[in-house]
DNA sequence: GATAAATCGTTCAGCACTTGAACGATATCT
DNA sequence: AGATATCGTTCAAGTGCTGAACGATTTATC
């Protein structure tokens, strides 16, 4: 991953936001391989949770939400639905949509994804003087709401 | 790029450092793209800067120090070769060596590189507060630290 | 010195991940 | 009704990378 080794770019925020992610996301994604998972999985886990708030949300209306092709999404939803952890069934209204839903198992499992990312954001930010952290923090929050992620 | 979308996960710092380093990380690659580069042909440049200064590094180091395969600089040396940003020739003291060279045209894309990610990183983080960007800058720098980054 | 073992660069097959085109089933418009 | 659009699905393909295998060369061992 380590892309770029010269001072003059690696002294850049760019290049150390695109390394330090990387290695912070992969140690997430190794953490999913143990429970079989990759992580869009964990993606649509939480998509759905927060689009349905109980309900049940259309194939494509998440493709959309996670910003994938809505091919991929069937793969991700055929492998959940075997670990029993989302149901899919056809929406009564419009035969065409399939209906993805958490199942109680789902709900548990994107618990314990979410405790997860705790846990990587712990070691990653545990040495911080609190100050910086909090700083830190905020600014983090403010560059991924440049980005148009939800707070 | 938006894996995950809750509440839950997207108030990591895990996350958010994933996405907006992905993010960025792509626009910096867009501005390579036009140039005919990806992102790590950017990185073969700038490590082999900084291994030679000036002289030449054998294919394999350049792997080595790129944390990546050495098939993959062969490809990456090609394509450099063809734009007439490095020199390639056979080590004469050890002639299974093919010894990498920036010339005088890789330099100055080098720079132009370095120049594309100055931008990248203005563009970020104009917007801040310079008591946060500081402090940012410095975690950051920081965390690239953690995780094996030469400063 | 001769022969075995290691090293460097290269090619190539293959894997992981993702997209887009095409299609069947269903719904909507006129 | 019949044309058109939409949803989910399958499948072929593209990208980016790795690891095995090989030829050319060098180093180690007897």
């Amino acid at each position: 991953m380590l892309l770029v080794n010269d001072v003059k770019l690696t002294a850049t925020a760019a290049f150390r936001l695109g390394v330090v992610g990387s290695r912070v996301a992969g140690r997430f994604a190794d953490l999913l391989a143990e429970r079989d998972l990759k992580t869009k999985h964990a993606g649509l886990l939480a998509v759905l949770d927060s689009m349905t708030a109980g309900g049940a949300a259309s194939q494509l209306d998440v493709a959309k939400l996670m910003g994938v092709a809505p091919s991929l999404v069937v793969a991700l939803a055929d492998h959940l639905e075997s670990l029993g952890a989302v149901s899919r069934e056809r929406d009564p209204a419009d035969r065409r949509r399939q209906l993805l839903a958490l199942t109680p198992a789902g709900r548990a499992l994107l618990e314990e994804c979410a405790a997860l990312a705790n846990g990587v954001d712990e070691d990653l930010l545990a040495h911080l003087p609190r100050k910086d952290r909090d700083t830190f923090l905020r600014v983090l929050a403010r560059l991924a709401a440049a980005e148009g992620l939800p707070a």
